[in-house]
Parts: structure tokens; C-alpha cells; sequence
DNA sequence: TTATCATATGAATGGTTATTCATACATAAA
DNA sequence: TTTATGTATGAATAACCATTCATATGATAA
């Protein structure tokens, strides 16, 4: 991950106005960085599905197991990542842990996402 | 002693009205993996970048080089997943190809991640 | 024609990551 | 206490993927 050092060639570009134009705009580093991890977090069959079930409704760990037919360890990682991102929370009841999704951007996200999809589908 | 009837033990869920109830409303499995796929190619530094840029402008890809800093080839590799994706689109002009989003629901996307991120950092 | 430029692509590689297995932890019941 | 149950986690592995290098393709200019 290190920076882009120029000793290989400058790039040319054919329309340097345009390109100076849109460098000022652009996100900064870090933002776009975040934003690309939360894209990352998102883009992963499991965790997809762990979202479409916690959009439906708040669910411990082994409902979230049974659900998705697989592995609990394998469930219980994927959620570590979906918290450590905060698109979920937990809390504690009894022996369980129930799981939620922990803000509506990410609802929204998930839905938009799939109406492109249905319209690529077309 | 303990008698291991399941071995492979049958995933016992505690809410198994709920698990039901959830299951009925989920994502059909296509959907929910075009799913995952759009994100994971939005999930990708490289590729948020060119987005953010293309968001502002439509660009050729020495202009995206440039922008960038980085090698051309890394670009076009990049280009071609985003445009398998259909999430960009080109069209070849001269000897230059001008590429630009392909759907305006990408730009929803990326816009409503952003604000996501933002709020993330307060 | 030949030379040059802009872009695309195949192969190789180093880094990342989802899953499994085994086990630890924590809470509840007996 | 001991036992059972629900959840978390470290290590190992296999699969995936972003980048680089070298080269190919295709278009324009000379």
C-alpha cells in the first residue's frame, strides 16, 4: 500500500484541464478508503444474507445459523465483521446474542442495491 | 458415557416461528449473490476512485491514469471489471476510449456510502 | 507502408480472506 | 459444584484478486 512514488514516467494525459478540474473534487483518501471497506464489508454472500435476514427481523446466532444452513463458527465470524464495521449491534439475552441491523443507511444501501440489480435483470 | 447420536449435529434454533417467518420473506438466492457481487466491485479502492472521478466527469482512461497515479495497465484491468459490471460504460473516440457511469443508481449508491462514512466519523 | 500512441489482456505473484476445525468462554440449569 | 448450551476466536488452508510486466491490438499520423 505505499504511495505512488514518480520515477516512472508521468502519465500524459490528453485533457489536462478536465483532469485538474476533477482532482479537485474527488474525495479525499481517507474517506474513499472507508467508503471502499464499507463497499467490501457488503460485497460477500454470507454477510448479504445475514443482512436481508436482519433487515426481517432482530435474530440470535443459531436462529442465523439454521437460517443460512451453515457453519456457526463460520456465522459468528462473519458477524464479528459486520460488527467491527458497526452495520450491526448485539446485545446480550440470557445465553443468546441478538443481532440487529445497527443503522438505516445500511437498509437503504441493501435496497437500492437491489433494484439495480432487478433492473440489470431485465 | 455420552452417546454421540448426532455427530453432525442438526442446527437447533431457538425462535423457530421467527426463523420461518424470516425465511418466507428473504432473498431468493440469485439476487442475494448479484447482490454481494455489485458490492464487491464497489468494494475496492481503485475502483471507488475511478467512480468518484467518472461521477465528476467522463474521462478517458490516460486522464484516469493520470489522475490516479498509477499504472495504466492496473486502470484497464479495473475498467474491464467495472464495465463487465455494467456499472461504467465506453465508447471509443478517436484514439482514446471515454469512459463514464453507466447508471445513475451507481452515483445513489456511492452517494448514500459517503454520507454513511461521514456520519460514521462523528 | 511504418511509426507512434492509446488501450487491452494473459500470466505470474504476493496479499487478502472465507471457511473449517478445535477449543475457549460465558451463562444457565441441574 | 458439574453439565449443557450458545457464542466467540485462533490457527490453518484453500480460493480469490489487485497489481505488475510484457505484449498484443487497433487507430492515427507521417
Amino acid at each position: 500500500m505505499q504511495e505512488h512514488e514518480h520515477d516512472h514516467c508521468e502519465e500524459q494525459c490528453i485533457h489536462p484541464d478536465v483532469v485538474e478540474s476533477v482532482r479537485g473534487k474527488m474525495l479525499d483518501t481517507v474517506p474513499a478508503e472507508e467508503l471502499a471497506q464499507l463497499f467490501k464489508v457488503l460485497g460477500d454472500n454470507t454477510r448479504i444474507r445475514i443482512l436481508d435476514a436482519l433487515y426481517r427481523s432482530e435474530l440470535c446466532v443459531c436462529d442465523l445459523t439454521a437460517l443460512l444452513g451453515m457453519n456457526q463458527s463460520a456465522v459468528s465470524h462473519q458477524l464479528r465483521v459486520l460488527r467491527d464495521s458497526r452495520i450491526v449491534k448485539s446485545k446480550k439475552q440470557g445465553k443468546n446474542v441478538l443481532y440487529s441491523l445497527d443503522d438505516e443507511h445500511i437498509s437503504e444501501l441493501v435496497r437500492m442495491g437491489s433494484e439495480h440489480v432487478r433492473e440489470l435483470r431485465r
